[in-house]
DNA sequence: AACTTGTCCAACCGCGCTTGA
DNA sequence: CTCAAGCGCGGTTGGACAAGT
């Protein structure tokens, strides 16, 4: 006798299909998924079950918007660990590393590029330290990217060497979203300070809140120089 | 109103690591 | 010890919807 490959299902999920997921998770447990698959009659593939109850059906699961706060800790973790999504949404309950790598991709990448067109950058040969406005556009720019690059507050001077200065000429700019950034920056709170002169290789030391786990000391690689 | 372009996000894919027979 | 299956992770895709022209 032949054996027939019953053809699995790809594409959106059904209600019923997550009904029927859910009961057998509640049945067999979060693992062996190929098998609970089988078990449970739907023509999915394991890996597409546990994809499904990882990113959507999981309780104590958050949807929607992303708050300020865990924006700031993603950026910040994002600066200390580069792409690792799941590490990375272990410390923010709720949220899976998906949503965590889209956001970061669509909204942060997103803002990266509209503050290059309003051309931030970092002068390297500034031995003072400071980040100064120039007219040319570069790689700096006062969000994380995915080159890893990031501006803190007082990182950025106008043409005073005020930091106000730039967050003012920032707020010139058109986008909603450019004018969301320069809010979002200039709320940033007070502990959320360099403690230490730059370095050649930027590479600074931060003390951030205690809502990190409770971590008091976090260390972040700002520029690489390249 | 119709069409185009941009954005978001759920889901898929491929790869590498772990586990267990 | 070996190897296949299971699993987790990060990258990518594609469809739905919104915004712009």
């Amino acid at each position: 006798m032949v054996m027939q490959e019953v053809e699995l299902r790809k594409g959106p999920w059904l209600e019923e299909e997550d009904e029927q997921l859910a009961s057998a998770v509640a049945v067999l447990g979060e693992r062996r998924w190929d098998a609970l698959a089988k078990a449970s009659g739907l023509r999915r593939s394991g890996k597409s079950c546990r994809l499904r109850w990882m990113n959507y059906l999981r309780p104590n699961l958050k949807h929607g918007n992303i708050s300020a706060e865990e924006e700031r800790v993603i950026i910040e973790l994002h600066e200390k660990w580069g792409n690792k999504w799941s590490r990375i949404a272990r410390r923010l309950p709720g949220r899976t590393d998906n949503e965590i790598k889209n956001y970061w991709r669509s909204y942060l990448k997103r803002n990266h590029l509209v503050l290059d067109k309003g051309c931030l950058n970092r002068d390297m040969n500034n031995t003072s330290g400071n980040t100064s406005l120039t007219s040319e556009c570069g790689m700096a720019s006062p969000c994380s990217t995915d080159d890893g690059c990031f501006l803190f507050k007082d990182e950025i001077f106008g043409p005073s060497g005020d930091s106000s200065d730039a967050l003012e000429i920032l707020s010139l700019t058109r986008s909603p979203y450019e004018t969301r950034l320069t809010e979002w920056m200039s709320n940033w709170p007070p502990d959320h300070i360099r403690k230490t002169e730059p370095k050649d290789e930027y590479y600074d030391e931060f003390y951030t809140p205690e809502w990190i786990n409770g971590d008091s000391t976090w260390e972040f690689s700002l520029w690489d120089g390249e």
